[in-house]
DNA sequence: GCTGTAATGATATTCCATCTCAATAACCAA
DNA sequence: TTGGTTATTGAGATGGAATATCATTACAGC
C-alpha cells in the first residue's frame, strides 16, 4: 500500500469516457471508494449510502469492473470483496483478520508461471492468485 | 492427471474414521465422486442422484471438505467446483471450456512464495492459486 | 430384533444478486 | 433556458444457491 501508490484515475471520468453518465448515486459510490484504502464489500457501501439503492451499487460496481479500475476478489470463504486497482497487473493479499486488501506486482508471478509451465497440461489463459495474510497492523496490535 | 495418480483414500472409510455413519446416500455420492476424473458441482451430483436430497449432497460435501479429502475451488466466474484431492498440497487448473480440473504440486509454489515474500506486508497464512487453462483435450478437439 | 441416535429429505427460509418497470434525472441541441 | 431523448434509478419482484427445520427413517451396537 506504500510503494504501490500509483496512478489512481478519477473513476467518474473513466466511466464518462466509457459513455456512462455522471449521476449523483455514482458519484456518491465513487467518492466513498476513492476514500478507501483496502477492500470493500457491496454490503459496506450500501450501508454507508442508504439513499442509494442496492441495485445501483451492484450496477456501478459492475461498470467499474468492466472498466478495469476495480478488481473482484474473494475472501478465504469465497465471499466477494472488491478493491481499487492501483497498478496494472497485480495480485492481492487479504488480511484474514481485518480484511485489508493489499496488492503486489505480478512480475514475479509471471516468472513463476514460466517455471511451472511444464506441470500444467494445457495452455494457461488466466489465473487467480490471492494470499491470505495477517497484516502488519494486525500483527502489531494483536501483539505476539 | 497422469503422474499425479497417487493415494486416493476410500472416502467412506475416511468419514467413518471421523465418526460418521456409512449410509446409502453417502455411499451413492461417494461412489459417484470416486468415478470422476475432474471436478464436480453440487448440481451435477444432485442431477445424477435424484433420489438423494439436495441438502444431503451439500452436507456430505461439507463433511468431505472437513475431512480434507476434497477441495473447494472456483471457476473464473466464482461458481464453486469441487475436486478429489490426490496429492497432499497442491493447486488447481480449471479448463475454461470443459471444466476439467487438474492438479499440480505445490513445491514450485512454495519456492515462489519465498521469492515474493518481500513484496507482502505481513505474514502469509494461506493462499488460493488457480490457473484457468484450455486443456490439452480441448485444444486438440477444438482444433486450432 | 431392539433401541438410541445420527442422518435424511421435503419444505421453508435466508441470503445474495439480478431483473422489471414506472418515474426520474442527465445530457444534448436549439 | 427549455425541451426531448434516453440512460439511470430504486422499490419491489424474482431467481438461484445454500442452509435451517423437523418429523421420519435407517444405521450401528447390543
Amino acid at each position: 500500500m506504500n510503494e504501490l501508490q500509483a496512478t489512481r484515475p478519477n473513476l467518474m471520468a473513466v466511466l464518462e469516457d466509457n459513455g456512462y453518465r455522471s449521476t449523483a448515486p455514482r458519484q456518491a459510490i465513487i467518492g466513498l471508494l476513492e476514500g478507501k484504502q483496502g477492500g470493500f464489500t457491496v454490503e459496506e457501501i450500501s450501508e454507508a449510502l442508504p439513499a442509494v439503492g442496492r441495485a445501483t451499487v451492484y450496477r456501478t460496481i459492475k461498470l467499474l469492473l468492466g472498466a478495469g479500475v476495480i478488481c473482484k476478489l474473494a475472501l478465504a470463504d469465497g465471499a466477494p470483496v472488491y478493491s481499487l486497482s492501483r497498478v496494472e497487473h497485480h495480485h492481492h493479499t487479504v488480511c484474514v483478520k481485518c480484511g485489508a486488501v493489499g496488492e503486489f506486482r505480478a512480475a514475479t508471478v509471471e516468472r513463476f508461471l514460466r517455471a511451472i509451465g511444464d506441470d500444467i497440461q494445457g495452455e494457461v489463459v488466466g489465473h487467480r492468485i490471492e494470499f491470505y495474510i495477517d497484516c502488519n497492523d494486525c500483527l502489531r496490535s494483536g501483539s505476539g
